[in-house]
DNA sequence: TCTGAACGCTACGCTACCGTAGCGTAGCGA
DNA sequence: TCGCTACGCTACGGTAGCGTAGCGTTCAGA
């Protein structure tokens, strides 16, 4: 397929979700040129300028691509915006050292790295504020939000069905517990996020959920 | 002060951040309810649109005060957006029941509950996403935070003050742990912030840094 | 070589918003 | 009553951004 369904495809339908391609929009070598330039530009002036900041003739001026070739592959710059976020997906590795601390730490340090050093850390607030009253981005935020969650939450809850954790420990908020600690360093408190950091509150964590015969929870109740 | 100072005042400073009230500008009751009618209104503005969605002509027309008049007052849209920005300050009492997990309880119970009510809770993300790239932004941002985070800040200090505390925790990476999975499941996740979750939490960083005798801390290390 | 699709370029029309000028009016104290 | 100050109103000038029209050009495949 490709070539042979350039005829019947739908200009107007032409663009697509990021997810989606390798579809229509790829008949042409040039088409994908621009595209791939187009998005790529939009990616880096989100992070730059965020949401707010976002216009098509910037990127129109840094890509090289005419505005108007920019229009004819998406319907609204709102169209590109979410295109473009869209890019932010962690596709991370689900690691299996057998310990689930190790596991969990492996995650989250690399998360905090990220947090640190990754163009996207700079683009989430704005997509979080506009999620806040745009349904359509909600969605966006959902989905990127869970991506970046699903690591974690695969590994406690495999760890959960070998019988390591807690019958009692929920995963969702052992995920809140682990990853809201490092956002709340990055976004809100702006404090740096160290190995000892993120050692500590792993550590806490897991210590807190384990399934053991002696009782790993602390005192009170 | 106030009314004998009028004709010394600069009329150009004449605007000034809420926090310093009661100067210049408490000089007629005419300023006063205006400045007040304007600032309530650019306040719930912010919450409904954004700092982006922010418009000195929407305010003017909710409001009912004319656009000049508004200028008037404050040198520019900025200089609005940031006084009304500043109306969020936490204010809150510092309990003392003598238990640390009861205090923190208290503390955090209510922010989980404000988390959901309140207004400011929709405009803080606009303010994070700004202070991204603007650095007197993230001057108010800070500010903010500071302020929601010192009465937990507080109560913590002053258990460790009384030898309650692991003399290891530290203070700063206990108010991440326990403010952190909050925002998240506001912010982020979007799940509910339940009674039962901020328990869990809570419970969970407090006896991990405990200080007592009978080791509180979970095995493995 | 021919043809058609995709692209570039210029120039728009339109809207929203910022911030200001100018002038008249209302309130409040002396 | 007088005079000062703050306020309201209309009307701007200016800018920025969205999205489109029209037309010429380039490129790749048949």
């Amino acid at each position: 397929m490709g070539k042979g369904t350039r005829g019947h495809a739908q200009p107007a339908r032409r663009w697509a979700a990021a997810s989606e391609e390798g579809d229509v929009a790829a008949v042409d070598g040039r088409v994908r040129r621009s595209r791939d330039r187009v998005l790529t530009t939009a990616f880096e002036l989100l992070s730059e300028s965020g949401v707010g900041g976002f216009t098509v003739d910037e990127v129109a001026r840094r890509s090289g691509v005419a505005k108007t070739t920019i229009y004819r592959h998406w319907p609204s710059r709102e169209a590109l915006v979410i295109d473009a976020a869209s890019r932010i997906s962690a596709e991370q590795e689900v690691p299996d050292t057998g310990s689930l601390e190790e596991d969990v730490m492996a995650i989250l340090a690399n998360l905090g790295y990220l947090l640190g050093t990754a163009r996207w850390s700079s683009v989430v607030p704005s997509i979080v504020d506009v999620a806040e009253r745009d349904p359509e981005f909600a969605g966006i935020h959902g989905r990127i939000q869970r991506g970046h969650a699903a690591p974690l939450r695969k590994v406690i809850e495999r760890a959960a069905g070998r019988g390591l954790i807690s019958a009692t420990a929920d995963p969702a908020t052992m995920v809140s517990a682990l990853i809201g600690p490092l956002y709340y360093r990055r976004w809100f408190s702006r404090e740096p996020i160290d190995d000892q950091f993120v050692k500590t509150i792993v550590s806490n964590v897991i210590s807190s959920h384990r399934a053991t015969g002696v009782r790993g929870r602390g005192p009170h109740a």
